[in-house]
DNA sequence: CGCATTCCGTACCGAAGCGTATGGAGTCCG
DNA sequence: CGGACTCCATACGCTTCGGTACGGAATGCG
């Protein structure tokens, strides 16, 4: 019983490497786990690293965990839409992956797919992210009125063009960006 | 005049170098342009490479350039549709990218993008191709009697769709991946 | 007070990375 | 034959990285 203020304690440092090991993910990509690094960025030396973490690997490991779990509570909120709302719902998820906003969301995004890559566990979480992400979509579609195939359909297209467009530059394609994606938008959604 | 056959030999094992580190992007991502490891793969020593290469720098300008004169013809060929063949080679190029054939292609296309991230030179390559891909499809949907917004966006939905998809896994997502693919090639088609 | 636990700094090791210097084998050419 | 040039191997220095070992300050607790 005395030892929980302490395990709170240990549980919050070891909270805040993950922290700024997803930051780091944001700003400089997939090898900007580098321990020694992360440390300067903590303020601390390595002797803390592997205090709070086996190796390398855990860390890892560990981000991983914390991205799935809040990617899952934000694909949730998101769905959690009343009756009539699954449009405005579906509209709602394709902005917030609309680049402007949001930009370090879909850096970590972007940065953890490259993770998978190279990374059977990452692979693994990111599958499993994208399984839930897609069959919420698909509910949401459906409670739109679609059958089946052209809901599944429309989702996968919803996510693919999401992750598509922020690998892209298109700020001088055209003129009126903002309303290339509202044309994109409104033509994924019905 | 004398010289042109010895600087056809040099070219041709500056080019090799350059081929054996794109297949290297291509199995290991971003990070595995690596002289040493290159060298081993080329069968040589970091010797070699610093005879071809002033540095690191050099190799990577020199694939950024070879895959993008790769990219521009490739966009050339596939654009030059007879009159009439136009959605032809829009499902063409949707198809082209659809993971399944031509791995090694989009491998090195993420390869490639996720470099664009953190190296400047690699975002204004990825931003030069991205210009040519994107104007060439919208002709291609302008020849199809589509007017220049719809033209523009239907393109830009295209090339994210290929590039998002190829960042996911949805193998157990449908039962029928093909039939899934039909469907929303139709719907990015017309 | 004194001991144990928690948490982190320091020092060190081996491997791997980039880049340089230098020599040497082969080739071309007068 | 002999020099010059091409191409590469070897050896080295420097830095960074992951990981271990150990010590020490701080804290809590009997």
């Amino acid at each position: 019983m005395e030892t929980k203020p302490v395990k709170v304690s240990v549980a919050l440092d070891r909270e805040a490497w993950i922290r700024t090991a997803i930051a780091a993910l944001a700003e400089h990509g997939a090898d900007a786990l580098r321990v020694e690094v992360l440390a300067k960025r903590c303020g601390v030396t390595k002797g803390s690293f592997y205090w709070h973490f086996k190796n390398k690997r855990d860390l890892i490991e560990a981000v991983l965990d914390t991205w799935k779990r809040g990617r899952i509570d934000d694909i949730r909120k998101q769905t959690r839409a009343e009756p009539g709302g699954e449009l405005a719902a579906i509209y709602h998820t394709i902005e917030v992956y609309a680049a402007v906003r949001n930009r370090k969301g879909i850096m970590i995004e972007l940065a953890v797919r490259d993770l998978a890559r190279r990374d059977a566990a990452a692979q693994a979480t990111v599958e499993e992210v994208d399984a839930i992400r897609l069959d919420c979509s698909k509910q949401l579609f459906i409670g739109c009125g679609l059958d089946e195939r052209e809901a599944t359909a429309r989702s996968l297209l919803l996510y693919a063009y999401v992750f598509g467009q922020s690998l892209m530059r298109y700020d001088r394609y055209a003129r009126d960006v903002t309303s290339l994606r509202r044309w994109i938008a409104e033509h994924i959604a019905h």
